[in-house]
DNA sequence: ATGTCC
């Protein structure tokens, strides 16, 4: 066991034991002072998610991982919730795994990013847990803060959940050719170059996010406002050193969304920040894994048609042709939202400002 | 997670 580690979660909620192996030994790496586990800690690829890790003296890419900017951006559309037509909206929503055909050039300009960055990725949500999801407002807790925010319960939502595609990728592989698992000093010039690309594809997701809710609304011949966009991959300057966050939301960039599976509802909150360094800054970004996604098919089996697995038990849709990825993004394959949440507020991370329940989960059309 | 392994 090492001692500057710490994991929020009650009693109640169950981590397994691998993540909990996996924060120990990541918070062994050269220069790592504290690691924090988030109570949607899960087991990766050697790499927990769902945590924290600060250094002052050393980055490790590989912590980050291969999605470098992936995060959450929630808009308010002018779609009045209660008209919203479902079965409509599912027959618009085509296309939207193609290459964008919007202008990547001018796009690129405006975000500041070099031209060279364009492809095909830009504009779509891509695999894994990523999504677009429309919900709708079930229940305000914090009135004041949602009126602040500028919200309208009567109105239909947009949450976003994508990267930077390849170009996280890219820039990963990169670091690890050359350097395999190894940390970089901060003070070298590997470090720098790092960095800049990191910084780099964090805004290339963000406008990744960008444009994919664009897509949609235009689909649906809806406008929308951004609310927030939420980085939970990330490599930030945090107190003279540096804050490695993997699946971890900032809780010093104003109010987050927690969602659960498609299958419950999504958590708008606000970070409390009396005592948010006990959490390294930082906030759950999900319910987190239960099952492995390698065992989420063989589990789930024969006990779910591929229709039922389209509607969720809160009404939802989903639309998810690839019948791999349908079985593996399964609500019964993620952990209770509630406790995730709850521990967040017994800790006294977070606030509740408002509950928002999917209605349109889009996956991908692409068999 | 991945211009996704052949």
């Amino acid at each position: 066991m090492t001692n500057n580690v710490q994991i929020i979660a009650s009693a109640r909620n169950w981590i397994e034991q691998s993540a909990i192996d996996q924060l120990h030994r990541t918070a062994q790496l050269e220069g790592i002072e504290r690691a924090v586990g988030l109570p949607d800690l899960h087991a990766g690829r050697g790499i927990p998610i769902g945590a924290a890790f600060w250094s002052s003296t050393h980055a490790h890419p590989h912590l980050i991982g291969n999605d470098i900017g992936c995060g959450m951006a929630l808009w308010q559309t002018d779609i009045n919730a209660g008209k919203f037509k479902l079965d409509r909206a599912v027959k618009k929503l085509t296309g939207l795994d193609q290459p964008w055909a919007g202008n990547q050039i001018s796009a690129l300009e405006q975000a500041g990013l070099p031209l060279h960055l364009a492809g095909e990725a830009l504009g779509t949500i891509g695999g894994g847990n990523h999504f677009a999801e429309f919900q709708k407002v079930e229940a305000i807790i914090d009135d004041e803060r949602f009126t602040q925010m500028g919200l309208d319960k009567s109105l239909l939502f947009l949450l976003v959940h994508s990267g930077s595609r390849g170009l996280g990728h890219a820039v990963q592989e990169d670091h690890t050719r050359r350097f395999n698992a190894e940390g970089l000093n901060i003070a070298s010039d590997a470090f720098a170059h790092y960095l800049t690309r990191h910084d780099q594809a964090m805004t290339w997701a963000r406008l990744n996010r960008d444009i994919i809710a664009n897509r949609f609304l235009a689909k649906l011949g809806a406008d929308a406002e951004l609310k927030l966009d939420i980085f939970h991959n990330s490599l930030t300057r945090h107190r003279d050193g540096w804050l490695h966050r993997k699946g971890a939301a900032p809780a010093d960039k104003g109010p987050i969304v927690i969602p659960g599976s498609r299958g419950s509802m999504t958590y708008l909150v606000c970070p409390r920040p009396e005592n948010a360094d006990v959490a390294l800054h930082s906030l759950a970004h999900g319910a987190g894994r239960k099952w492995p996604r390698s065992s989420a098919k063989a589990r789930l089996g024969r006990k779910v048609t591929l229709a039922e697995l389209e509607r969720t038990a809160l009404g939802g849709r989903v639309l998810c042709e690839d019948n791999q990825l349908i079985f593996e993004e399964a609500p019964q394959a993620y952990k209770d939202i509630e406790t995730v949440v709850s521990d967040l507020e017994e800790a006294g991370l977070i606030t509740v400002i408002a509950v928002l329940r999917p209605v349109i989960t889009y996956k991908t059309r692409r068999k």
